[in-house]
DNA sequence: CCCAGACGATACAGACCTGTATGTTTCGTA
DNA sequence: TACGAAACATACAGGTCTGTATCGTCTGGG
């Protein structure tokens, strides 16, 4: 039963299980990216698929589902390049911040980057009961959570604020790429970030 | 049948072109904030107007011509809260822009707070084409000017790049009010404006 | 007093939406 | 070889969407 080949038999043989369902999410992310939620509906997600609906809907309970699980797999995305960023600056706090607003803001300046999925989702469903919105609070909270443990490690004296304020900078940077020029996402994210920090730090020795 | 209310003919006149218009803008703008543009349909705005459906594309073409009409309508409502603002504090910039972030940090933390409608717009319309996202690029564009004049008057070096700082953060703010707690907004706007502002000018006394 | 024009009420066209139902084909495995 | 699970194909139910068409009513200015 348990064979560990039992799932990706070559390399894409349409009629496995979790072929399908990977194919099914790759597509709906691509196009919830590109054109909205609302704005896509599940007959173009099985048709770019290549997939019949009933099998979207047997590995999707319900498209709000599935909206979720592209939020989560958004989530997991963004966390990977995060790790990989963090574990190559383990030991300055300094260093990572900067290469995370680097690799933020260079995604930011691409050419058909859309904002953030889960800010963008946020925008379209208002009711905060709606399964993706409790994917992108869990995100946003994650983001937080992680700033703050840099601006521990920077040994500012209120972490949680400069949490905040980077929070803000980086949910900023996330939604104005419209007004942004190209490639000014980057130098705008770092010199803002340094002049938090440096002002976190300074009233570090001031009473 | 022959209620003296029917039409409320005392106070405001129905049946006056632009009592109808205004109210149809009215209302859609309220639903569209609240539920989000494309959860609202025609027959909803028409059904809470208390407006015949022939009304409402009497005076906006189409659907996407009031959901402009909406923005531009909002984009009017925040400059003129922004230029009784900077009319108490024509003297001192240091002073507008604080109280700039004050009310705009209020207004973050209002419970039913929603987002700013130009943002949301943006999210929910991709296609740059869109009149209402033409609208919205002028109001952000607009934010990043109004905000250049003040780091011009605050005499810094670089007034485009404080400008482009601080509209970052402001929309950070815009869309972060779901991870923010209650009333946090307007320390951290302010807090983060300050270190910016500051290390801004101190690079005016260093070559 | 008359009439153009704005409004209301309603029905409808045509498209799209989510989700289900039904039947057939494919394929690994027992 | 026979079975069961999964995928495919297709049709459809029931609702919603935008926008139009029709027709009756009210009102204000000439």
């Amino acid at each position: 039963m348990s064979n560990p080949l039992d799932n990706a038999q070559t390399a894409d043989t349409p009629g496995t299980p979790v072929e399908v369902r990977d194919r099914v999410l790759a597509t709906a992310s691509a196009l919830f990216y590109r054109h909205g939620v609302r704005a896509v509906g599940v007959d173009l997600i099985v048709e770019k698929a290549a997939v019949a609906k009933t099998s979207l809907y047997r590995h999707f309970r319900t498209k709000d589902d599935l909206i979720a699980a592209f939020l989560q797999r958004e989530d997991e995305d963004f966390w990977g390049h995060w790790d990989e960023v963090a574990r190559r600056h383990q030991a300055d706090p300094v260093a990572e911040l900067e290469a995370h607003l680097h690799w933020i803001g260079e995604r930011v300046g691409r050419p058909h980057y859309r904002g953030c999925p889960q800010l963008n989702v946020a925008a379209e469903f208002p009711d905060a009961d709606h399964p993706a919105r409790q994917v992108a609070l869990v995100h946003k909270r994650e983001m937080r959570r992680r700033l703050q443990g840099i601006a521990e490690r920077l040994q500012v004296q209120r972490p949680d604020e400069l949490a905040g304020q980077l929070s803000l900078l980086i949910n900023g940077a996330f939604v104005s790429s419209q007004v942004l020029s190209s490639g000014e996402a980057i130098p705008l994210l770092q010199a803002s970030a340094r002049a938090l920090v440096s002002t976190a730090r300074q009233a570090r020795h001031q009473p």
